[in-house]
DNA sequence: AGCTAACGGAATAAAACATTCCGTTCCGCA
DNA sequence: TGCGGAACGGAATGTTTTATTCCGTTAGCT
């Protein structure tokens, strides 16, 4: 009684999603894996592929867009939930868990993106930043903590990665705990400048390629 | 007073030099870099690289059993500190600012590695083990931490990289310094199974090629 | 039975690369 | 002052890798 209607369209509907999941796993573990990797993995002809995106690039863009909405919808989710803390942990945990950041960041530069990804980013930023004042005055986060410091946390769990995809959630949630812990109240000073902004956003400024 | 002999040969060990410095930068920032992308980095023609080594793979290999020397080195001269923790956390910020961990990882697997190799990472493991269990007992440490954290927070620390070196560095120092506090004794317990080493070093041990 | 959307996958054209080769430069010595 | 060759620069070469196209096949649907 799930599937009562195995009609041409249909199969081919699953199927989209079979392809980006495919997709996302595939450039997630290499950017630059040749699309024939996509298409095996997915268990699908190239030509599957070509009649969905017009071309890699395309792909590209359209996994990363969907990365940059989960992103978005997890930001707005996180704004409703009451405990500022527990707001700002559990986006953190769910961005990480759903590998979002590999996404979103690692694919840049590989595909010019839409004035559409503008605006959802630009929609993103004071989401974050709210979310971030928010576990600051609950006084939980360490004063010398920056927004920016987000980007950099994010950006080391994605880094983590072992060929069990499993496993790689569970070391994940480990090191994000280690560096939440770090960026609990109470500690030594931290060094240097903090990051801003656009020290971080690099990828996406200078157009295409690598 | 500085360079009494600008013969050719003395020319051409500078050379050495400037092109092993080369190769760093570009394989650090794309494993995958053409070989061409060396040699235009090093202001050198194709074949001063073919000159002094006989294969891109050789290349790859020299680097990164450079770095692993250094790493090794390190790791010695660590263990003759005095202070547990400051051992502990000194050969953590010298291995960081050297860059050396993504040498040693992200080349692992372009390449067939020497005995040589492997014997120099043989002695490496049970100094970094001693390292560790200084710390521990130094007590600045938390309990529920464990020797291959080490690794986690190295591969972390790494995916920090923004265009200018200088800032990246910066602010690795203080990513660093985030782990570290977290790390530290007195927090609540992480979360769960902590990392082993086989876990980790998937890189090493499947031979050649991405 | 016939039409065609949806494919699979070989074929093709273009790019990207590692490596080789050859002409040039210029140090060091006679 | 001229020569031999080490040390190069960089175009030419031969391969490999890839994105994309094309064409024959397989079903749903009427």
């Amino acid at each position: 009684m799930s599937k009562p209607l195995p009609t041409r369209q249909a199969k081919a509907t699953r199927k989209d999603q079979v392809i980006l999941d495919a997709a996302r796993e595939v450039f997630l573990a290499d950017p630059k894996a040749p699309i024939t990797a996509v298409a095996q993995r997915a268990g699908v002809g190239i030509s599957a592929l070509y009649r969905r995106y017009a071309s890699k690039e395309d792909l590209l863009r359209t996994l990363c867009h969907e990365g940059l909405r989960r992103f978005l919808a997890e930001a707005e989710a996180a704004a409703s939930e009451p405990d500022g803390w527990e707001a700002f942990t559990g986006f953190l945990r769910r961005i990480v868990d759903a590998d979002v950041h590999s996404l979103t960041v690692h694919l840049a530069g590989t595909f010019t993106p839409t004035p559409q990804m503008h605006d959802d980013m630009a929609r993103t930023e004071p989401l974050v930043r709210k979310l971030f004042a928010r576990a600051k005055s609950s006084g939980r986060l360490r004063h010398d903590a920056v927004v920016d410091d987000i980007t950099l946390v994010l950006e080391g769990c994605a880094a983590v990665r072992v060929p069990d995809s499993v496993r790689t959630k569970q070391l994940r949630r480990r090191y994000l705990a280690i560096l939440l812990s770090g960026l609990s109240a109470g500690a030594v000073e931290l060094p240097g400048p903090a990051p801003k902004s656009h020290e971080l956003n690099w990828r996406w400024t200078s157009g295409q390629a690598e």
